[in-house]
DNA sequence: GGTTAGCACTCGTTCGGTGAGAGTGCTAAC
DNA sequence: GTTAGCACTCTCACCGAACGAGTGCTAACC
């Protein structure tokens, strides 16, 4: 047996029925719909063929059919069509995202209240990561006698500041000096020449040894795909008001997954393609079994540079999920570069 | 009508009966308990006298009976005993915050993870505010030709940052020289202190009136109350595991107060008072009117500085949340504060 | 006079049964 | 190939009965 047009648009029809009232749809209801014109009879012969096939499955005997993920995964990638968002979308993300800001974490915060507060689902966006970058400025700022903050400025604008250890003995005065020699040095440099240089440099500068190695160490947490990138979640309690999850106990295990970051890091890899459409099992989360996780990129400057998500049940409004994510990933991309070299 | 010992006695038990379990207590129950040398039927008189002082209320004729916001009142206020911490639960809070980190905001993360892990309740805990805190350092490091990182550093090694915008033209060795004049006017002042005189100082400097306006609004920020504390929340999803939230309806409401700031930021609200106890309507809050709020204060140096609060069920074992918060207060204080300065 | 056993009463919960409704699969006719 | 008709299945909402937990009252007891 072969999927044809009919199939498939007894299969669009099916999933777009669901997709709006998650219950499982009988034959008679495609029946009715404008533009088809078979009797629910000719509707359930396709039917049974579709569930053969695999993309549609019974709750049970006497129920409607709900499209499986299987499903989905063809909707995804053939018969969605990329929707316009209304003027009143488009506003209700720009009201998020008008405050001028100049703090990067302040940006993706808003990001992720406006893509939870536009598609009523749950977001979660991930602070810049700094790969592809070059160092522009290094300096330490001495904070108590023992540490300092070391702040590193690159050429996107993107700010990396953290707090390291000192060894005694070391005052203000060294410390801008130090600033001034790995400035010198680093300036121009990606993070993995930085890295390199730094641990030449190291040896040659035996009394400060530790020092450098705390500031090593930063820019290798930065390296190492840091696992302990900021991740801002919006919208947590979006889902609970959808009907699959009125289940306290599968509630609970999603929000759950939302406070940990080892679980939802993965979740919003996506090694720099476009958009990733992640559909239930797919995601590798018995958790999320049945969420779909739509992710895409957003650019610092002219890098790829964070990822951002939308998370909702299987039954998402796929079509215009992407279309905002895409409109979303290029307002924060602009956001984020916008007049910096 | 008057409560006599044996009223209190037997409120206390139905109250402990109630925060374990639950379900509403019955005269039997409470008669069975050891200790208690009374049949039912006198205990359902005691009840009855309970009922009439407002302390307990029935659900329905012929259910047990619960406490009254009331009756928790009295219990927090006169009946409660502090409680000592087993090992195993300050082994759980050590293990959170043993990690040697010198990032404020890990601490506080860590302490609302511990807080929320510890008592299987959902914790809140502020970011330090700088209220009370001397300025030591202040410096500006170039980020990109029209913004820089303004970094103002306290004598109690806190330490807070922001980009701010930078007029065109200002280069690097300005800022820098700006730093030193103004870490050279504003050492040791308080902020309130630092606010004025930087008014002044501003006159002076026409060509950076702009600039000084900038590092003047980040200075307001962190006086007025600033709104825009972090906030770190944990354990959001423990609370669905009482009963009481197995209405979906009332998770969502939940969750939905923890996702904004602005409700957040009145419930840690404690003036500096060692404990606060807020049981369910005296949170202000609808969505928390059987919520109950304990609050404390940690320190940074010698000052009161940041709030942490538990929320529960109105029937949560205040005794053990107050000393979990009583033995967590004093740790950050100690992590923040310890030898700086 | 406080305490308690006994008992009738109330009310929520659980459980089996029933009927309505939705939807299917199959068959036979068009 | 399409469709009307029909028997069949399964869920859900509703109903009433049985059950049990707990109360309040009364009368007896120490």
């Amino acid at each position: 047996m072969k999927m044809d047009d009919r199939k498939f648009m007894i299969l669009q029809a099916i999933i777009d029925d669901y997709i709006m009232t998650a219950v499982p749809v009988g034959s008679r209801t495609i029946s009715r719909k404008s533009g088809v014109g078979f009797s629910p009879a000719t509707i359930r012969n396709e039917m049974s063929d579709l569930e053969e096939l695999g993309y549609l499955a019974q709750p049970h005997t006497s129920a409607g059919r709900i499209p499986s993920a299987k499903a989905y995964r063809l909707y995804v990638d053939r018969l969605m069509k990329m929707v316009d968002l209304s003027d009143e979308e488009t506003g209700r993300i720009k009201d998020h995202l008008n405050r001028r800001t100049a703090q990067v974490e302040e940006v993706i915060r808003q990001a992720a209240q406006a893509l939870s507060d536009v598609t009523h689902y749950t977001a979660v966006v991930s602070a810049p990561q700094m790969t592809d970058v070059t160092i522009r400025r290094v300096q330490m700022v001495p904070v108590t006698d023992t540490s300092a903050l070391l702040v590193i400025v690159t050429n996107a604008g993107l700010v990396k500041e953290r707090v390291i250890r000192v060894p005694d003995g070391v005052d203000a005065d060294q410390l801008y000096a130090l600033s001034n020699m790995l400035t010198e040095r680093l300036n121009g440099r990606s993070l993995q020449d930085a890295r390199e240089q730094l641990a030449d440099v190291t040896t040659d500068l035996g009394e400060h040894r530790q020092l450098m190695a705390s500031v090593l160490g930063v820019i290798d947490a930065q390296l190492g795909d840091d696992p302990n990138v900021p991740l801002v979640v919006g919208g947590r309690s979006n889902l609970l008001s959808f009907p699959e999850y009125s289940d306290v106990e599968k509630a609970k295990s999603f929000l759950a997954v939302l406070e940990s970051r080892e679980k939802l890091a993965p979740l919003l890899r996506n090694n720099g393609v476009e958009f990733t459409v992640r559909i239930g099992p797919e995601n590798g989360l018995p958790e999320f079994s049945d969420c779909s996780v739509v992710t895409t990129t957003y650019r610092v400057g002219n890098h790829t540079s964070g990822t951002m998500g939308i998370i909702g049940p299987t039954r998402m409004e796929y079509a215009r999920v992407v279309s905002v994510m895409n409109y979303m990933g290029r307002a924060i991309s602009d956001m984020l570069s916008g007049d910096k070299e």
